[in-house]
DNA sequence: GCCTTAGTTGCGACTAGTCGCAATAGAGGA
DNA sequence: TCCTCTATTGCGACTAGTCGCAACTAAGGC
């Protein structure tokens, strides 16, 4: 959920042009990472790896993915811990996004609007802080939930 | 970062209001909190907990601040991992703001808006969610940093 | 195709946070 | 004031994530 949008076609592509190695291990992190349909974390990331090649250490995970998140191709999120402490990831594509977080289901929506890309454009206007990454995340009850409990009673 | 504000006076109140027992332990822990005046972490509450009384452990620490999370009495930050995985933890006072984390100088700025709050409506009206929660924060520069290193070169 | 070398990896030990379980101690009633 | 009962605590073992260091290997030069 951040502020540029890359440019590069693929990560390995964006990876060799910082002069960074394409080792086996970050080839196969990055191709994954890449097709992911869902929100993937590190645990679920390693599994995969190692299902496709053996030799992967979880600290080369950790550190893949601190790599793409300061080059800004991915991004981190929480998802209001519903799951516990552990991070996700998702490619940063086109225009941030906030992540709505149902503590009743677990559902997550993503929620873009014209009024968040103000809200970042007045932070940094009026407060001069030049913006690398954005994270909002909201917790409560998904609509339906909401009108689930309200048929109820 | 939260939406409801509390309205009990002390959070000692909150606790006897919800029927959760008064402790020693939470007693010293509430207090700290109360009187805080920057954004603590675990382990630092922890310290300062047990520099007042002794037997205290880390897991009440922890388990106290579940209760105040979910009773919407405090919220919690990452402030962007700035320090590594650790949360901080605030006094959920008036208004919502967001957090603004600079990742040269370490500083860490509050900022609230109406367009913050023009958000928050608007995801709940539009998407129909009830909202609990709200963590917003930004990393980047803050504008000290950004002047300095324009003027650098 | 081989050498060199610096970027990268795996390993193991560490920090932050969670959880189940038996022991303890608030808080309300007698 | 004492008793009871259940919420809460401490403990120890676990998950998630980080870091220093020695071994390895990608990538560029010959």
């Amino acid at each position: 959920m951040s502020t540029a949008t890359p440019t590069s076609r693929s990560l390995a592509d964006a990876f060799t042009a910082k002069g960074l190695r394409l080792t086996a291990q970050r080839r196969v992190l990055l191709e994954i990472i890449e097709s992911a349909t869902s929100h993937l974390d590190a645990a679920g990331l390693l599994q995969l790896a190692r299902d496709r090649d053996a030799r992967i250490n979880r600290a080369t995970v950790y550190r893949t993915l601190e790599i793409l998140k300061k080059l800004g191709l991915i991004d981190e999120l929480d998802l209001m811990h519903l799951n516990g402490e552990k991070h996700y990831y998702e490619i940063r594509t086109g225009r941030d996004h906030i992540h709505l977080a149902c503590f009743e289901c677990g559902r997550i929506e993503e929620y873009e609007s014209p009024v968040f890309d103000q809200l970042k454009q007045e932070i940094a206007q009026k407060q001069g802080f030049s913006i690398g990454v954005v994270r909002m995340e909201v917790g409560g009850r998904c609509s339906i939930c909401v009108r689930a409990n309200s048929r109820e009673q």
